[in-house]
RNA sequence: GGGUGCUUAGCUCAGUUGGUAGAGCACUGCCCUUACAAGGCAUAGGUCAGGAGUUCGAGUCUCUUAGCACCCACCA
């Protein structure tokens, strides 16, 4: 016999079960073809990252459909992997050489690349440790990392075909330039916000005098004074009155004195500045476009690393982009062509990773030609990502993110795909002596191509890798075995959902439906569940600067302050936000965080897995889970105290009585498991972890338990075998249906109370079949009469609370109603509402006694009692009656309702009125009655 | 400039084809009743942001106003 400790302490059982999960295979898919297939793709975090409360969330949700349909019976995988995460990854490593006083240059790239192997074998597993303190049941057999030889393989196998397709191309283009990292990043990867700057004019001087209006010259405002170096026109718009006549004239570029055309473009805003905008085809995207147009020189002023270069005048030369707008304009200043300064709201490009102001820059870059149709199908691959979203073959949920979907795609520019960067999979291309370019598998045919190309030279690799992105694009596929058609692929590809955060729907996800569809004609992933953002209590982002993250672990285990204290304040940003910072943790978490469990901590993201857009966490929930699961340990530990060696009436054949209240929790456990499964089927799990919640708590707990206590103390032998088999098998089914939410805790449970069920059939409640609700077991009958005998109850309590009678206080009940009924119910009744006695009578006694009515039931508690107070419930049931009444009257009285509304809602509102008429009758009576006392 | 959400009890949020407003937490009162004080029982609290419309009937549908949040693009 094993006996429970007092309380629930997720740490001492969470510990053994997560291993002996996976070592039994549990985890594994069956791989059986008779079964549908299941499949979930992880969506790989960063090597080098840790756990957060984002990860945590959304793998509660994968888990838990994970462990719904495993337990259904389907060939069920979790396909997980980490992310080599080119930029943050490198970032990282140089960071920690830094500290050494050594740069990747130091290393040469080899040596660098393998640092990174180093450190990523060394701290790489640490999220996947901190996932299986979650209870995230992937397949870890089937662990992939995206640098692995066979993705790698894929990655270059699939640029070399869009190359050979003509979707990928390269070329000089104006690209976003992160000068701090040396690397182009895409259009997303840049992050706009608005900040304080200037706004400067500055005179251009017309190279002849204006014979029309006088003008000596033209004012150009700008936000970049130094770009002027690379002007190479200026331009108004062709119907601008004030400049139109100077069009085709040429201005003299001031520090450069070089002359430069006045042009004509309609993108000119006349009411926006002077009405006269510089144009630097090399530094800005607009006037790259313009300076397309209008076929003008590209002038580019800076070097990579975002100072001043050789083609510029000499006196800047070296000089960093900042020290050099100073320079410009002070030099301008003191040659009087700045006309003024005005402080200007703009909007500054900052790159996602560094924060360094983003640099457009000409270089040479790899692009996939999003917009460009193929030859085979005659669509671009945008188009078919955009066909398979329409044609509902990828559903949203929720479904409005399908617009904001349509319309990125709609406005897409072609991808930079190449980054200067050294960690990540390198281009496959390589180049002749001449600029000849061969893009092949391997070095080895590149050589072939080039040799039947008529090349004889050597060849060099291109240095660049590719975008994280785009390897990421390609996990539906790469992942299970493509090109190799593998059972895998067949079984897994599409996946069943993709489950993620808007924020990455255009990074990943888009791509993904675009790649995936483009190379094998399936889509990736049938559903999109998207959800929203972990916040912090008050709804405000977490984020390690503003010191309100929350560690995922933390919660599980529990932290004491000083700790929390430490990891919040140290290694930020800016430190001397950590008093700051220090003071509001104490306040918020004034003894640090007690440990609250895995399964809490889910339960409460599942609770809060809405489909909004973000997901305030707050940890006073967690608490009230973890108290949820006290509650479900110490029914259990009643149960097994009530159960454990005793007859449970599970394998004979014994004779076994339910009573109604047993049939009522069986039926209620019906209704449970249909609506707990379709919530799962519509990835609702708020309302799901809500029915759970209330079924255990309220249905189980509160009215159940209490009862079986009356059968048995009081039942015989029949009796008792029934309701001990009800309180084992109710528990046993709730356990099932909550162990997809709640892991460790069910387990832990399942193992003693499964085998008294006479359930254990698996060894792992993991492995259990998943419970399907019975029809047949449905007992309206009963579920009425509790629905009564609970009224009554209720009545009872909110009789003798009003009436401030003493729990230990039991007095006698004197009813009017059905006698057999309340035979049934007596022994029942008497505990709950502390009845000494029960009468039944024909007419209640006319005294100053609390009485209330029930349907076609009075009653009243036989106890002394003022009547003044007496006189003022009455008064209080007749102010509740009567609005409702009123109403009701109202309604009936319309003949448009009566005719129109459904013929079931005129009957309910005639019945409810005849049952408010009658309590009324009976209260008015009793009212009468007692004054005349 | 284009787009998308949100506004319901003190707080955080549910509310599924329109049919008498719900939960958790917090609050109040009474209870150490042998599963659980991480608990039990019972109260209290909302003109569903404002306005208009459709309807017998609107938190729910339409329009509109205000406030908030977010996404995309961007004026030099």
């Amino acid at each position: 016999m094993t006996e429970l400790a007092k309380s629930f302490e997720p740490l001492e059982i969470e510990g053994q079960w997560y291993e002996r999960w996976a070592d039994a295979g549990t985890f594994k898919p069956s791989m059986a073809t008779d079964q549908p297939a299941y499949c979930i793709q992880l969506p790989p975090p960063n090597v080098t990252g840790t756990l957060h409360m984002g990860h945590a969330f959304n793998q509660t949700i994968m888990d838990g459909l994970i462990r719904y349909h495993r337990m259904k019976g389907d060939n069920t995988l979790w396909l997980p992997g980490t992310d080599h995460a080119g930029i943050a990854t490198q970032i990282v490593v140089e960071r920690q050489l830094a500290d050494q006083g050594v740069s990747r240059h130091d290393l040469g790239r080899a040596g660098f690349v393998e640092k990174v192997w180093e450190w990523k074998k060394h701290s790489g597993s640490t999220i996947t440790g901190q996932m299986k303190r979650l209870g995230s049941s992937c397949d870890w057999s089937r662990e992939y990392f995206t640098m692995d030889d066979n993705l790698s393989q894929t990655v270059t196998e699939v640029f070399v075909r869009l190359y050979e397709e003509n979707l990928i191309y390269r070329g000089k283009r104006l690209v976003n330039w992160d000068p701090v990292l040396g690397t182009a990043v895409s259009d997303l990867e840049v992050v706009s916000e608005e900040e304080d700057g200037s706004l400067w004019h500055i005179r251009y001087p017309l190279v002849e005098t204006d014979a029309v209006k006088g003008l000596t010259h033209l004012v150009v405002a700008t936000t970049r004074p130094e770009t002027m170096l690379g002007d190479v026109a200026v331009m108004v718009h062709p119907e601008d009155e004030r400049y139109q006549h100077l069009i085709g004239k040429s201005v003299t570029l001031p520090l450069c004195n070089r002359q430069i055309p006045i042009i004509a473009d309609d993108y000119v805003d006349k009411e926006f500045g002077t009405g006269v905008v510089k144009v630097t085809p090399a530094h800005d995207f607009n006037d790259y476009a313009v300076g397309q147009r209008h076929g003008l020189a590209q002038i580019s002023i800076l070097t990579l690393d975002a100072k001043i270069n050789e083609e510029s005048p000499e006196k800047y030369q070296g000089q960093d982009r900042f020290a050099a707008r100073k320079a410009v304009v002070a030099d301008l200043e003191a040659e009087g062509f700045l006309e003024s300064v005005k402080p200007h709201k703009l909007m500054v490009p900052r790159g996602d990773r560094t924060g360094a102001v983003i640099e457009p820059m000409l270089t040479d870059q790899w692009f996939v030609a999003m917009s460009k149709a193929d030859e085979k199908t005659g669509k671009s691959i945008t188009q078919k990502a955009k066909d398979v979203v329409s044609s509902g073959e990828v559903k949203f949920y929720p479904e409005q993110w399908v617009n904001t979907y349509n319309q990125w795609l709609n406005n897409i520019q072609d991808w930079c795909i190449s980054r200067q960067l050294w960690w990540g999979h390198q281009i496959p291309a390589w180049y002749g002596e001449a600029g000849e370019i061969f893009v092949a598998q391997t070095e080895a045919a590149a050589y072939e191509k080039a040799k039947a190309a008529g090349y004889k030279g050597t060849l060099k690799r291109d240095e660049d890798v590719l975008d994280t992105w785009f390897s990421a694009a390609l996990f539906p596929f790469s992942t299970v075995g493509w090109p190799k058609e593998t059972p895998e692929f067949n079984a897994f590809l599409p996946s069943s959902v993709l489950v993620t955060g808007f924020d990455i729907i255009f990074f990943w996800v888009a791509r993904m439906i675009m790649m995936t569809t483009h190379f094998t004609g399936k889509v990736p992933f049938k559903d999109v569940y998207v959800h929203g953002l972990v916040r912090d209590a008050e709804g405000k982002k977490m984020s390690k600067s503003e010191g309100n993250t929350l560690d995922p672990v933390d919660l599980i285990d529990g932290i004491p302050l000083p700790e929390l204290l430490k990891k919040r304040t140290t290694g930020l940003r800016r430190p001397e936000k950590a008093p700051q910072i220090a003071t509001k943790t104490e306040k918020e978490f004034p003894e640090g965080i007690p440990a609250y469990g895995a399964d809490a901590l889910r339960f409460t993201f599942a609770s809060l897995a809405s489909l909004g857009r973000s997901i305030n966490f707050d940890q006073k929930r967690c608490q009230g889970y973890r108290n949820f699961c006290n509650k479900l340990w110490n029914a259990t530990r009643f149960v097994l105290m009530n159960t454990q060696d005793k007859d449970c009436g599970v394998n004979v054949q014994a004779i076994v009585e339910l009573s109604f209240v047993d049939r009522w929790i069986i039926s209620r456990l019906q209704e449970l498991e249909a609506h707990v499964a379709t919530h799962f089927d519509n990835y609702r799990f708020d309302l799901a972890a809500q029915a759970l919640y209330e079924f255990v708590w309220s249905d189980y707990c509160d009215w159940y338990l209490e009862l079986t206590k009356v059968q048995l103390q009081q039942g015989n032998e029949a009796v008792q075998r029934g309701t001990r088999r009800t309180l084992l098998r109710v528990l046993e089914v709730v356990l099932r249906l909550m162990h997809p939410i709640m892991p460790f805790i069910t387990e832990e449970l399942w193992q003693t109370v499964a085998p008294l069920a006479g359930r254990k059939l698996t060894e792992f409640i993991a492995q259990a079949s998943w419970p399907l609700p019975d029809a047949s077991r449905l007992d309206q009958k009963s579920v009425a009469a509790m629905e009564q005998f609970q009224a009554l109850i209720n009545a009872c309590r909110t009789l003798r609370s009003d009436m401030q009678l003493s729990p230990a206080q039991k007095v006698p009940l004197i009813v009017k109603g059905d006698e057999a009924l309340l035979k049934e119910w007596a022994p029942y009744l008497m505990p709950l509402a502390k009845i000494s006695e029960l009468n039944v009578v024909e007419e209640l006694p006319v005294t100053q006694a609390p009485v209330q009515h029930l349907g076609t039931m009075s009653f009243m508690l036989h106890i002394e009692l003022d009547p003044v107070k007496e006189q003022q419930r009455i008064e209080g049931e007749l102010a509740k009656i009567e609005p409702e009444l009123a109403r009701l009257i109202g309604q009936l009285g319309n003949p448009q309702f009566v005719e129109r509304a459904p013929a079931h809602l005129v009957e309910q509102s005639k019945a409810r009125v005849i049952v408010l008429e009658e309590k009324r009758a009976a209260f008015l009576k009793q009212k009468e009655q007692s004054l005349s006392i």
